[in-house]
DNA sequence: TAGATTGTTAATCGATTAACAATC
DNA sequence: TAGATTGTTAATCGATTAACAATC
């Protein structure tokens, strides 16, 4: 999706499952094969239409979906987020904030309302909420994620360094793992200066 | 590793591939077989001791290896990294910051020094840079992680909205795409809502 | 010794790749 | 029609799971 619509702003207009391929570091096959689990984009002979494809792409993702989604913690990663991120553009609507801080409740970031953490359980009652937000320190996090999925909140973008929910819970997470992400990097990196010194001793890939 | 900390603070001493594989969503198998590419750590018919355990991933994954970091970019998101996130816990050294901003130069955030981005070839000339930490806007981003990696930098921790280098290029590069996991997370949940309204017309798994 | 649980080998499963008929 | 490229079926490859001998 990404990638198409960088394409796209260069202005392309066709590309090929080979292109494709070659500039996402993929088979030919990959691409045909994974875009055909979601139906048949593409033109015998031609390839795929940018604007077609990526529009598809676009509503299977759910950015046509109009999605609800609340802020929890309006420290420095929310913050950050309100400012930078653009929900909007991947069909996301934020709806309000909430905080414990007083002397952030009542303000508005990026046009965004912060809301008393109090208020957060019958804000929730009273209006749809699809997506939380969790950018609060870890104890906090598992409470106030339990009350949501309580109340009926089935998705959550997890900023917290923790698992929020068992593995066997039906709730719908997607982690943002800083830690995890820059101890890959390390390790990669670490593995690759390993190699170069001592060139004998890897295993497994 | 983040469960074992986690079980290590509960007062757990020590876990069996049956314990985690359920605590995580893994099978024992995987959990045995994923450890053995890298040695043996447990101990026959008593399972994993975790202070043991978790020592030996910290060096699979170099949290000992004392790494150097520098950060570009100094604004939201940069920011946010500086004041919440533990680089020291991950074994990383954060050295410097850079930004173009005259207002951010010469002061500091959490203890790390903002400098001005024209010295930015200078200090990596000068000193030992294991990872670029990248918060700029895309453009600032391509240009400058292609400096860096000209000048010797071989990692990147990439929290631009954009791939970096192109798939065939040696560097390390690790990214933080945050409209990639909020998309991710707005097709599960529009999925699964689709399920629940039309439970007959679902494609690959 | 009996019980538990590992590390590893073999069996199964799924995902990636290759091939090709269909078709623009 | 010839050339290109898809969508899909078959072949290959790798990763996950199951099984089990080794051993604490």
């Amino acid at each position: 999706m990404r990638h198409l619509e960088e394409l796209h702003d260069n202005g392309w207009e066709k590309v090929s499952s080979a292109q494709l391929g070659a500039q996402l570091g993929l088979t030919p096959s990959q691409i045909r094969q994974d875009l055909s689990c979601f139906g048949a984009f593409g033109q015998h002979g031609y390839g795929y239409d940018i604007t077609q494809l990526s529009g598809a792409l676009k509503t299977i993702l759910g950015e046509n979906a109009k999605l609800n989604a609340i802020l929890l913690g309006a420290g420095n990663i929310g913050k950050a987020l309100l400012c930078n991120f653009c929900f909007e553009q991947c069909g996301i609507c934020m709806k309000a904030a909430f905080d414990i801080n007083p002397e952030y409740v009542s303000t508005k970031i990026f046009g965004v309302g912060i809301y008393d953490a109090k208020e957060l359980e019958n804000y929730v009652k009273n209006n749809r909420v699809d997506i939380a937000v969790l950018c609060l320190p870890k104890a906090a996090a598992e409470e106030n994620a339990a009350l949501l999925k309580q109340l009926g909140v089935e998705a959550f973008w997890n900023f917290t360094n923790t698992e929020l929910f068992p593995p066997e819970s039906d709730a719908i997470i997607e982690n943002v793992h800083f830690s995890d992400s820059l101890l890959a990097l390390s390790y990669m990196l670490t593995e690759r200066k390993e190699k170069n010194v001592e060139p004998n001793k890897r295993l497994c890939g």
